[in-house]
DNA sequence: GCCGTTTTCGGCCCGACTGTTTTCAGTCG
């Protein structure tokens, strides 16, 4: 469990404690807003509370700042623990099963003294099969019936999905929805339309004039394995692959309001109800009420504009300050797809064994997609040669044979194609080693266009250690490039310990680019960390680092990535014409 | 507990769905 899903955890559970004990609704949804930032947030909480920024997370105030400092420092929160002594510990776990919320959780454990975390949801199941749970008044047939069928589909410890893994998922669906004559349009929205790093459920959009129909259509889905709740309206289902959906239906005069509403972010939606209830306005999936009579909205940028706000792009409804900079207009116009003019981190098919992890495409290969995205051009960045047997001279050789192996294919390109020739660009990706040198010599440095460097060991040291050899290895005029630069992967590897703001601060005085790695699994930087590298004026340059050319297509991911972080197309040098990104890279 | 262009008190998003209810409570997103 990642730093952030532990703690978004402890604090529904104080939510809980205030909500069953205290009766404190307020006080209850305070903490369940700060639980949800918390676990939205792509940069672990740890890392923000250490630079301080705890209080510019959105929920997160003067009090429960401190109780989080306490938290880090010490592991514990003593009035935490306090309030968790007021009820049985085994209503936590109970919390978990579809279906039921604090009470319903206390009222169980209470009853049956279910004070064992470990065991609670063990001692559910026992309880069902004595056929005792009815024991507790207000519990009929149905409640049983309904927490029965809630434990038999859960799925315990579930993580959150990768996006590219559930993408392709939501694209089968919709194109089954699609063909229906019933249905005129269909988006996955929430999360996956946002396109946060990881979803964990996907909902469904669906607009329809005959809403029962739609419905019907849709629950006939081959890859539904159950559906849990079924509504005119709205239905929840679980898919064979143990994925959870939601499917919403909007009639045509509304499809806009209801893609704003599901898209979300939650966060996003309550603040923007919260700011226009004050002039009079309520809005709901159904359009926006004023003065008693509802305006039904088409689309989003119609539902945005009546608010008196520029339409805001999903990947940044975040409650990230994107609402007042769409009222005054200054929203940051950014990045797209198709203003990316070239890739500089791709692994050639040049065989060196002392290297690892090698390329399998050939130029040509590559060139050919290039070629159809219409880049300008492309950048081969092989992994330094690591083998500790090698001299200098060896490893220089490797290079120089490289060099010319890619060149010698390049120009057998360049003869085949007389129209218009993408340009090649020969770098290499170098380890920065713990010390903070680059894993290369000067007379093999030399032979290069540029060096992107990356930490590919020693994830562990400290944060004064990682950053000091961050900015040493920087410092080289070779290293233009800071290539996946917290070494995550998504739901595997947690992110190096860094001073980021110092990291941001050199690369902004020194013209250093950090690269946003598009490779699916990476999605590195995160977006809060490019937030603020962009506020301070730091240039990035988005790459998918393929190792075949089938994984260049994954350049959208790095823009989807990019745009969470607003950034703008002059804050991404592959963006740029050649003319331009030559100069960049001092060549 | 959070938050602020009617700020340091007094509010706190909105609706669907379900179940146990004759008007509402709990959960979810």
């Amino acid at each position: 469990m990642t730093i952030n899903t532990e703690t978004a955890q402890l604090l529904k559970r104080v939510a809980a404690v205030f909500r069953v004990k205290e009766g404190d609704t307020f006080r209850y949804k305070a903490y369940i807003n700060a639980s949800v930032a918390i676990d939205n947030l792509s940069e672990p909480l740890v890392e923000v509370w250490k630079r301080g920024g705890l209080d510019s997370v959105p929920g997160i105030g003067e009090n429960l700042a401190a109780y989080l400092n306490e938290y880090f420092s010490t592991g514990k929160v003593k009035h935490f623990n306090s309030l968790f002594k007021k009820v049985p510990s085994g209503m936590f776990p109970l919390m978990t099963i579809r279906g039921i919320g604090p009470i319903t959780a206390y009222k169980i454990a209470k009853k049956f003294h279910l004070n064992e975390e470990k065991t609670a949801i063990s001692d559910l199941k026992e309880i069902l099969i004595k056929g005792e749970l009815n024991k507790i008044k207000s519990f009929k047939e149905k409640t049983v019936q309904k927490i029965q069928k809630a434990l038999n589909i859960q799925s315990f410890g579930k993580t959150r999905l990768p996006l590219y893994e559930a993408l392709p998922i939501a694209s089968e669906f919709i194109d089954y929805l699609i063909k229906s004559k019933y249905i005129l349009a269909a988006e996955p929205l929430g999360s996956l339309r946002r396109k946060l790093e990881t979803v964990g459920d996907i909902d469904f959009g669906i607009c329809s004039s005959t809403p029962k129909k739609a419905m019907d259509y849709a629950l006939t889905y081959s890859k539904i394995s159950s559906v849990i709740t079924k509504g005119g309206m709205v239905s929840h289902i679980k898919l064979i692959n143990g994925l959870e959906a939601d499917l919403k239906i909007s009639l045509p005069n509304s499809w806009g309001s209801m893609l704003q509403h599901y898209t979300g972010s939650k966060l996003h939606n309550i603040h923007l109800r919260t700011i226009t209830k004050e002039k009079g306005l309520s809005l709901s999936e159904y359009g926006i009420t004023k003065k008693e009579k509802l305006n039904h909205f088409t689309s989003e940028t119609k539902f945005y504009q009546f608010l008196g706000m520029d339409y805001i792009p999903p990947e940044i409804r975040e409650n990230g300050g994107e609402i007042e900079l769409a009222q005054s207009h200054k929203l940051p116009r950014l990045i797209e797809l198709t203003d990316i003019k070239g890739d500089l981190h791709i692994h050639s098919d040049y065989d060196f064994e002392s290297s690892h992890d090698l390329g399998v495409s050939s130029l040509s290969e590559i060139f050919a997609v290039a070629e159809q995205k219409k880049y300008q051009y492309v950048g081969f960045t092989d992994h330094n040669p690591k083998f500790l047997g090698l001299t200098e001279n060896q490893k220089n050789k490797i290079i120089l044979d490289r060099k010319k192996y890619l060149e010698a294919q390049f120009h057998a390109y360049e003869k085949r194609v007389k129209h218009r020739v993408i340009k090649l660009l020969i770098g290499m990706e170098v380890d920065i080693r713990t010390d903070g040198t680059i894993a290369l010599s000067e007379k093999s440095l030399s032979l290069l266009d540029y060096a992107i460097v990356s930490i590919h060991s020693s994830f562990g040291l400290t944060q004064e250690e990682n950053t000091k050899r961050i900015i040493q290895a920087l410092s080289h005029k070779k290293a233009k490039i800071l290539g996946h630069p917290t070494g995550r992967t998504i739901n595997s590897r947690e992110p190096i310990s860094a001073n980021w703001a110092e990291i941001f601060d050199f690369c902004a005085k020194n013209k250093k680019i950090i690269e946003i790695n598009a490779y699916p699994t990476r999605l590195d930087l995160p977006s809060d960390l490019i937030k603020q590298a962009v506020q301070k004026g730091v240039r990035f340059v988005i790459n998918t680092d393929s190792h075949e050319d089938s994984q260049m297509e994954n350049m959208k991911y790095g823009v989807w990535q990019a745009r969470r972080g607003y950034a703008e197309k002059k804050d991404i040098v592959n963006t740029f014409s050649f003319e331009n990104l030559r100069s960049v890279l001092e060549l």
